[in-house]
DNA sequence: AAACGCGGCAACCGCCCTCTG
DNA sequence: GCAGAGGGCGGTTGCCGCGTT
C-alpha cells in the first residue's frame, strides 16, 4: 500500500481562484506555514467548498500568492541574468528563478516564451543555442538601402548590440566586423559558426564610439577590459574558457583578429597565449592553415566571407 | 461600435523522480 | 522491495485585455 491519496479527484475545482479562495489560502500559511500540500485542504478546514487539490494549492501559492513575489515587468539587468543563465542551463527554469529573487518558475518561463525568444529571433540568435544566425537575422533592418550611411547604419548596429551584446559575444564579433568592414569600404561579413560553451558570455558589456570602430570588453570579475585598434577592422575576442587556462589572465584578453579582404591576421601582446608558436608574435599575417589551427583551439569556426551586396 | 487578431499570463497537463506506508 | 501518491518541473492551453480594422 502507498501513500493515501491527497484529496478526492472527484468534484474538485478548476480554473481561476477567486479572492476568498486566496485569502483563504493565505490565511492558511501564515498560520501553519507552507508545508504539507497534502494535507491542506482538509487542514483549512475549507476542504468542502473549496475543493482544490494540495497540487492546485501549492501552485496558486508558489507561483501567483508568495508574499516575496516580485511583480512588474523585468528590469534589463533581470533580462540579462536571464538570458545569460539560459544560454549556460537551458530551459531549467526552477534553477532559472532560483538566482532570481522574487522571481518565479513559472513568470520566467511565460516571460521568456513572450518576450526574450521573439526578441532574439528579431536579432537572429538562436534562442535555443544562443549563437547567432543569419538565417534568423533581419539583415533588411540593418542594410536596409534607404539607411545605409555610416551613421544610421551604425544606429542600427548599436540597436543590434544593445540587446546582443549580453547575449553572446559572437555576435558581437559579427557586429563589429561588418561595422569595420563598412568602415573601410570593404564588403563583406564575416560568418562564423559558434560552438557552445566555448566563449563565456558573463557580463560581458559593449560600447560603441560614434563610428563604431572601438569594442570594449570587459570583465568585472576580473576587472579587465580590452579595446580594439581603432583604426583597422579588427575583432576582439575573449574566453573564459582561455583565459581560465592562463596563468596571467590580463595579458591574454588583449586579443584581436583581424581582418582584412585578403588576409586574417592575429595579433596578440600576451606572451603566455598557449598558442603555436608561429601564431605568437605581436602581428602576423597568418596562412589559412594556421588560421584553422587557431580557430579550432578557440573553438570559433570561421565558415567563409560573405559579400554584403548579397543581402542588398 | 462590433468583430477580429494578437500577446500576455495564470493555470492546467503530464511526465518523471522521490517518498511513504 | 513494491505500489502508488506526492512533489517538482517543463510544456501547453485557454482566458482576458488591448489594439486594429
Amino acid at each position: 500500500m502507498g501513500r493515501t491519496p491527497c484529496c478526492d479527484k472527484n468534484g474538485l475545482k478548476k480554473g481561476p481562484w477567486t479572492t476568498e479562495e486566496d485569502q483563504k489560502l493565505i490565511d492558511y500559511i501564515q498560520k501553519n506555514g507552507s508545508g504539507n500540500w497534502r494535507i491542506l485542504p482538509k487542514n483549512a478546514g475549507i476542504f468542502l467548498w473549496l475543493q482544490r487539490c494540495g497540487k492546485s494549492c501549492r501552485l496558486r501559492w508558489t507561483n501567483y500568492l508568495r508574499p516575496d513575489i516580485k511583480r512588474g515587468k523585468f528590469s534589463f539587468e533581470e533580462e540579462e541574468t536571464i538570458i545569460h543563465l539560459h544560454s549556460i542551463l537551458g530551459n531549467k527554469w526552477s534553477a532559472i528563478a532560483a538566482r532570481l529573487p522574487g522571481r518565479t518558475d513559472n513568470e520566467i518561463k511565460n516571460y521568456w516564451n513572450t518576450n526574450i525568444r521573439k526578441k532574439l529571433l528579431r536579432m537572429g540568435i538562436d534562442p535555443i543555442t544562443h549563437s547567432p544566425r543569419l538565417d534568423l537575422l533581419d539583415l533588411n533592418s540593418i542594410f536596409n538601402p534607404s539607411l545605409y550611411n555610416s551613421t544610421q547604419l551604425n544606429n542600427n548596429i548599436s540597436r543590434l548590440l544593445g540587446v546582443q551584446s549580453l547575449i553572446n559575444p559572437e555576435i558581437l564579433r559579427l557586429a563589429n566586423s561588418i561595422l569595420s568592414s563598412h568602415h573601410q569600404n570593404q564588403n563583406f561579413l564575416l560568418r562564423s559558426n559558434f560552438q557552445e560553451n566555448q566563449l563565456c558570455n558573463s557580463n560581458v558589456q559593449n560600447q560603441l564610439t560614434p563610428f563604431g570602430q572601438a569594442s570594449l570588453i570587459q570583465n568585472p570579475i576580473h576587472n579587465i577590459s580590452t579595446c580594439s585598434n581603432l583604426n583597422t577592422p579588427s575583432v576582439p575576442f575573449y574566453s573564459d574558457t582561455l583565459a581560465m587556462q592562463q596563468p596571467n589572465v590580463e595579458q591574454s584578453l588583449s586579443n584581436t583578429l583581424n581582418f582584412n579582404s585578403q588576409n586574417f591576421t592575429f595579433n596578440s601582446v600576451s606572451p603566455t597565449l598557449s598558442t603555436p608558436t608561429s601564431l605568437n608574435s605581436n602581428s602576423s599575417t597568418i596562412s589559412e592553415e594556421e588560421r584553422e589551427s587557431y580557430c579550432s583551439m578557440l573553438n570559433f569556426d570561421i565558415l567563409n566571407i560573405l559579400d554584403v551586396n548579397e543581402f542588398m
